[in-house]
Order: structure tokens, then C-alpha cells, then sequence
DNA sequence: CAACTTCTTTATCAAATGTTAATGACAAGC
DNA sequence: GCTTGTCATTAACATTTGATAAAGAAGTTG
């Protein structure tokens, strides 16, 4: 149990720095929970009333479109905050699905309740707008590489943005988050390597 | 100056359903103001610390690479909301560059004092948690069209989306939108037009 | 070790998109 | 009426990407 405590530590801190007071009000409503490889933990059109800060293991979230494909719109590498509750439903129901690519230990914590902590806390405020924003950056970032780069250049920012993913992640969802097939995915990676 | 109480009105009846209270109250921070057409009226790295009612007409939101390019991020037809200020800046310095593509009247207002009335008044809280949510939707929606469409459906998808924008914006503008060249755009009308 | 499964790479051909340059359409100003 | 400038379209060719199928690589199980 140390080592969650840690993670969440730096989950923390890596966002906003928080007063140890502001920090345990946030603790104070943490549960902790374990997701099993595969395993799609917040169903699209489902009931979801949940913030998760990821403390262990590789997500992503994703849609299926009426072909009944599917199209990974981010990764989650933790120990990471997962895209806040406001963003990704509307009147408590999800937007989109999450699923564990590896073994997964999550920090779940009620969205209302942090949304009263926010309220209270100019701390906790300041922490949950960096949250958004950060997220809002990585939106605008991925929108401006979709549009104007090419799959190559796009796959080398993926690189720089998720370090090491391309080894543990399998390339169709890679590729469907890059705009491009499995296979152009393939022929991509071999002309990066010069071979 | 009727109408743009009346275009006012229709932005925040459009959005949440406020009670005429906190309409007033969102009404007594607001300012007034014309921006001829082609100007650039907030500029990336520069202060900016307003929200902005679009009353009547169209602007877009761009970014500049490296090589000079601009790109298009989106398109605001009034009357409607502007991106809210906590998404587009950093510290009050702002990530993006908006420029009037016609001539535009604004409402512009203190994000501050609007954040204000946003923790005393659960209405406005409400109205801007939804403004916020339909901005996300709309990221998250043209992030799976770049990824997941061919430029032949995101431009019929464009055309459901911003009704008559196409007649009334340069092409290249449209083009960089859409994640094509201007080239690309018109083959693609004369296509979709069966010539 | 062989059979099986899953994932990645490769090959081939077709379609879409980009690049560069030229042409056409139209409005503004002289 | 003519020039000028702006914008959209078209043409010709190169490059990228997609679709489909086949082959290779690696791990798992019996």
C-alpha cells in the first residue's frame, strides 16, 4: 500500500502543487481498485459517476462506429489523471468506453464529491482547471497533428508523447489513433528504420 | 441595439435554460463591441483575459507552423459562444489566434468576474458547464472524423456542421479544417457535385 | 515438438491526396 | 474598357495511403 500512496503523490504534484491539506482532502475520498487486462472499465452510454486517477498499468479510450470499428482517441500511460468526469459525459452518462491494455490499479473517487472539494478548496480548484486544461492542450495538439501533418511526422510525435507504448500496445490501436491503417503503420515504422 | 439583446438571448436560451435572474446577472458584465472583417482579434502569446459572445457574424480559430501555415481549429458562426477562456489560454495568455472573417459584433466579458458569478450561482455554473461540455463534444467529434473518415465525409460532415460556411469562407481556410489542401477541397465539391 | 493463435510484416494493385503550375472567374479600382 | 488582384478550378505527375491476401514471427498449449 505504500507504493499507490506514492504514485498518487506524484500523480499530484506533477499537476499542481498542492498544500498537504488540500492533498488529503483529495486522499480523504479515494478508493483503490484493480482492472484486469482487457477489461473495458467505463462502457459508452453507460451510467459513469467517477474521476480516476491511474496509479499503475495502460488505458485507452475509444469509440466503435457503425462498421464496427473501433478508433482509440488517447492512451493513458500512469501513473496519470484520466480525462475528468465533465468532459467525457453528459448528465452522468459516458461518452466513450475505457479499456485496461495492461493490468490496471486505478484511485476512483466520486466526481460530486470533487466537485464539492473544488467548490470549497481554491486549491483543489486550481488542480482540477490544470487537469482540464492539460487535457484541452492534448485535444488541440492532436487536432492540429491530424491536420497538418503527415502519418509519418505524426507518428514521431506519438513517440515523443507516448514513450515506449508502441512496444506494449498492439498496432492497430496505435493506428487507428495515428489516422492510418495497421499496415501503413507497418510501412512506417520500417521507413523510420532506414532498412 | 435591440437586436443584440435578442441574439444575447437566443446564444443563452440556446444553451442552458437560466432563470431571468441569472441571466441579468451574466448581462450586467457584459461589454459591446465591432471587429471589422480580417482582423485578428486575440493573438497567440498575448494576454487575454475575456470571454466572448459572438452576436453576429463568423471568425475561426488558427495556429501558425513553423513553415508559415496556418492552420484552422474551428469556425464560430454567430450568434454563439466563443471557447471559454480556461480552455484557449495559459495564465491568461492565449494558446490560439481568432480573426474576424467577417465583421463581427462581440460581447466580451471578464473571465474573472464571470468565474465569480460562476461559484456564487449554480445557473451560471450549470450554463458554463455546459458551454464547456459542447466544446469538448465538438473536439472530440472532429478528432474521430480526422482519424477515422475519408476527407470526402468529414467535408460532407462540415457542410452539415457549419451550414453555408462554405460559400462564405475562403477555401483554403475550410481546406486546412478539414486536414486537406485547397486543391483536395475542390476536387472533392466537383465530386460530391457529380459533374 | 507440432498445432494453433495472435500479431506484424510484406507484396500487389487501386484509390486518394499532395505538389506545382497553369487556367478560369470575378470583382475593384483606374 | 482595361488592368490588377484574389480566389477557385483544372491538369499532370509524384507520393502516400488503403484494401486484400499471403507470409513471417513469436508465444501458448497439448
Amino acid at each position: 500500500m505504500t507504493n499507490p500512496k506514492k504514485r498518487l503523490k506524484s500523480i499530484l504534484d506533477g499537476t499542481y502543487q498542492l498544500s498537504d491539506k488540500s492533498r488529503d482532502l483529495i486522499m480523504d475520498i479515494l478508493e483503490y481498485k484493480t482492472i484486469p487486462k482487457n477489461q473495458v472499465f467505463i462502457r459508452r452510454n453507460n451510467s459513469n459517476l467517477s474521476e480516476y486517477f491511474i496509479l499503475k498499468g495502460v488505458c485507452r479510450s475509444f469509440l466503435i462506429n457503425p462498421s464496427g470499428d473501433e478508433t482509440t482517441i488517447s492512451f493513458f500511460h500512469g501513473p496519470t489523471v484520466l480525462t475528468p468526469h465533465i468532459v467525457r459525459t453528459v448528465n452522468g452518462i459516458s461518452l466513450l468506453n475505457f479499456a485496461a491494455l495492461t493490468d490496471l490499479e486505478l484511485a476512483p473517487f466520486n466526481a460530486k464529491a470533487f466537485l464539492d472539494l473544488m467548490i470549497e478548496n481554491v486549491e483543489v480548484r486550481h488542480f482540477a482547471n490544470t487537469v482540464l486544461q492539460n487535457e484541452l492542450k492534448q485535444k488541440v495538439s492532436k487536432e492540429i497533428g491530424l491536420a497538418s501533418q503527415t502519418a509519418k511526422e505524426r507518428l514521431i510525435q506519438f513517440r515523443k508523447d507516448f514513450d515506449g507504448l508502441e512496444n506494449e500496445v498492439p498496432h492497430p490501436m496505435i493506428a487507428s489513433y495515428l489516422g492510418i491503417t495497421n499496415i501503413s503503420l507497418s510501412r512506417l515504422r520500417r521507413a523510420l528504420a532506414n532498412r
